[in-house]
DNA sequence: ACCTGAACACCGTTCAAGT
DNA sequence: ACCTGAACACCGTTCAAGT
């Protein structure tokens, strides 16, 4: 019975090639440049073929969505919250990376969808399976924000740009980065300190991957230290522990 | 010589009145429906009537936000760095929530304007006004992220998309959050202890202000530690201090 | 110096029709 | 059930022309 419906004018389209081929296009083009006709084109059909397998641009979002949380690792188990919390967190940020175009889509998207509210859920159960009460944990979640995702603001990236255009002379990059120093000196000290090369003003020398976990561990000592101390958000209602 | 310019077509265009109205336009209608187009519609002129003004629609774009910047309260001075930090930083908080476009304007920039950079440099200032290493403040501008500029992903937001429906009937409304407590008990497990309606999942009780302090402090209190116990990322320099 | 008009190469999405 | 074609109401931006 289902022998000759391979070559129905492709493979014929379903959500999952849809989204598979919206996937790729942003990774090799650029998330500017996905229209719901580019990928059409990719896929050898009509614009609006893909209205069968996806409502709207945004469902089509939510979709791509769907399939960066699916590459993240679930928890392995077996040890303490705080650094089965912060596993799961690198497995994130190393999913995002992998698509650059992921972070901007997850912070655009404002849908909830079953498999975002899945990941929520999951990560919010290391907290308490650790033994966090419900009420740090609440908070906790709130203060995770786009870490939870493994994504900071990566302020400082992109050097060229603040050091001006790419490629510019050593002379005339010589100056603007005098005219960077007079402008700009907290930056500039920074830059100065932390730049083995000297021609960025800020970045280059910075380890992303260094930033990143400094902060999560930043936030993760809160978290277990006001858990160890028993922490509670209504006032005058610590529910026991030491003070440390 | 300069007595009747007034009403050329309008007051006439410049970059300024640019800016004000876009900033107006996305305020009134949302950053989606602000398209050159329809500010220039605005405007009273041609379309491209603007681009004597702005040159792409990126430029518009920085253009305002450096508008939201400007609305930003420089620090006061006077007090410790930890409280003249925390003041910006609400006061960013403030600006962008008079704003509600801006969160997403910001994320999406990629150039650093000069009014960005010297909002920077002036916020790196306070930390090293306040004594800390260059090295510290370097690692402390990453960790703040997007919460220099007021703002965190406010993940837990809207939380009648999360319930479902808006105006569901209250009989469905129970089915949907039974469905919900089954799915993800986490998630309803912290919507059981902080809701006080009951009917919204999460959210609702949800004081964004508070969340958004919380984390706020338990960075800046961590920092304030590493600064006390002489931090260094360089491994075995810390720079004297007390390990507390 | 500043604004205009027409045009180009795109968008997302609808609707009615084909197989 | 799935795909197509034509059409609608938009975009940002260029270029040559007007005042």
């Amino acid at each position: 019975m289902t022998q000759n419906l391979e070559v129905d004018r492709r493979v014929r389209l379903n959500r999952d090639r849809v989204l598979q081929a919206a996937v790729f296009l942003a990774d090799e083009t650029g998330i500017d440049s996905l229209s719901m006709r580019r990928l059409a084109q990719e896929l050898q059909v009509v614009p609006m073929a893909l209205y069968k397998h996806v409502s709207k641009k945004e469902e089509l979002l939510d979709g791509m969505v769907e399939t960066i949380i699916a590459e993240i690792d679930p928890s392995a188990g077996g040890s303490d919250w705080k650094s089965e919390v912060r596993q799961r967190v690198l497995s994130a940020r190393r999913a995002l990376q992998r698509h650059p175009w992921a972070r901007q889509v997850i912070e655009s998207r404002t849908t909830r969808t079953p498999a975002v509210l899945a990941y929520w859920d999951s990560f919010t159960g290391m907290f308490l399976a650790g033994g966090l009460s419900v009420d740090l944990t609440h908070h906790v979640m709130h203060a995770m924000g786009g870490r939870m995702w493994g994504f900071t603001q990566e302020l400082f990236d992109d050097p060229a740009a603040a050091a001006g255009q790419s490629a510019v002379p050593s002379a005339a990059q010589a100056v603007m980065l005098q005219q960077m120093t007079d402008l700009y000196p907290n930056i500039a000290a920074i830059a100065a300190s932390s730049a083995h090369d000297g021609a960025s003003v800020v970045g280059q020398g910075c380890d992303d991957q260094f930033e990143f976990e400094f902060a999560l561990d930043l936030l993760l000592d809160g978290f277990e230290r006001l858990h160890r101390q028993g922490w509670s958000s209504k006032p005058g209602k610590p529910s026991g522990g030491r003070q440390d």
